[in-house]
DNA sequence: ACAAAAGTGTTCGATATACACCCATGT
DNA sequence: ACATGGGTGTATATCGAACACTTTTGT
């Protein structure tokens, strides 16, 4: 450490990396984003992405670096979730893991790596078996998202810009795995003021195209307690 | 480490540590527990409890035994908080903190220390400037605290076994900082059943006795969106 | 004309909010 | 008797929940 001052040197320091909870909806189901590991331990099991943290660099940026480097994937909303650090979590020894979750609103076509470690989608509800306490991780996440889709307008962050307020329901449904009546749905969304109208339709389907509608802002918005979301 | 699997080394560490900020009402106040430090850098300053990981302990176990160690006090009520890691937030090298929450539901006698450094409660309204990025800690805290008073019981963590009614409301208005109507308040309290009434009356005042309470559960609750406390 | 999804109002019950007076006790 | 905090009920407004039919478009 260059410094003046000296920090009482621990010569047990445990190891830092960061985890990754990936979320997004596709074929009308909540998916996570996982990595086949190719070494060991758990080598061939499917973990989430990861991986320490460098010299000088912000927590944040480990965990979008590592995301990009191992699955291509890259500019996604990214969260503090937890950090776990059970002494036992790792058999190689000491290792503390800031966990992140994070949303984006497309399936990206995935990078081969140069490890050549496969990364892969896979439904929430049909999860292999995961290395470390990453399925423990994945639990945690999948609670504050859905807390957070009631009291915040993260639901932007699964959409393309554009969207109709049938896409923005099914949002709402798939993860909180629940039918809303359409017509509250609606009503509810509407007196929040999160979204406004787009002038452009949905064209060439064979049925009543849809008006499409935007988020007012790119800015995380917590809502108060009268304005929750179902 | 004593391993048969290798992680990769990585010459620059991290340090982690652990800080905790620790709440009580006292003086119908909210306080937290502060200590002067008594080496460089910030020589003199205040600053929260905390300090370095041991070598296979736990998380909060840090935590909890910095806090007794620095300060006595013991057998509280911890959450994790989030993690701090700015790569510039100590000036030594690269330190990063995992933050905890406390509530404690008396002012403890304070220890003096064996590194002669003194620890006392301040008012959070009257915070001398803190050490580090604490007060960013601090200010992250009482957001979370006022959060977790609406939508759960830990209110419990702040009063004795045996308390009124009007002393539950006092916590939720000194914290939440703003008056709520007596009537309303227990109409609330009382359809969330999360306590029940105890026989003993508080005796030796000079008006009419309350009526004792005590919660139902030392269970953590989650309240649920309907039931949320003003 | 038909298939498919879009769009739209009303009623009822529950909960939030606002508000003021009497009660029990110790001195 | 008085000072102090303890204890209680009602009326109104707002919000949530339940519920079914018409509209627009492409084929």
């Amino acid at each position: 450490m260059s410094s003046k001052y000296s920090y009482p040197q621990n010569p047990e320091k445990p190891q830092v990396t960061t985890d990754m909870v990936v979320f997004t909806i596709a074929s009308h189901r909540l998916q996570i984003l996982l990595i086949k590991r190719g070494t060991k331990p758990f080598k061939g099991m499917w973990a989430l992405p990861g991986g320490r943290v460098n010299k000088g660099e912000p927590l944040e940026q480990t965990a979008s670096r590592e995301l990009k480097e191992e699955t291509g994937v890259k500019n996604i909303f990214l969260e503090q979730l937890y950090t776990f650090g059970r002494p036992d979590r790792d058999p190689r020894g000491r290792v503390i893991s800031v966990a992140y979750f994070a949303l984006i609103n497309q399936q990206p076509k995935l990078q081969a790596t140069t490890d050549a470690v496969a990364a892969k989608w896979f439904f929430i509800r049909k999860l292999p078996k995961l290395a470390f306490d990453h399925q423990e991780i994945v639990n945690y996440a999948l609670k504050r998202l859905r807390w957070k889709l009631e009291y915040t307008n993260i639901a932007r962050n699964l959409l393309p810009a554009n969207f109709s307020l049938s896409q923005l329901q099914d949002v709402y449904e798939i993860i909180l795995n629940k039918n809303i009546d359409k017509r509250n749905f609606r009503r509810k969304i509407l007196s929040l003021n999160l979204i406004k109208p787009v002038r452009q339709l949905k064209k060439k389907v064979p049925f009543r195209p849809p008006k499409l509608w935007t988020f007012r802002t790119d800015k995380h918005i917590i809502l108060t307690k009268r304005e929750l979301i179902f």
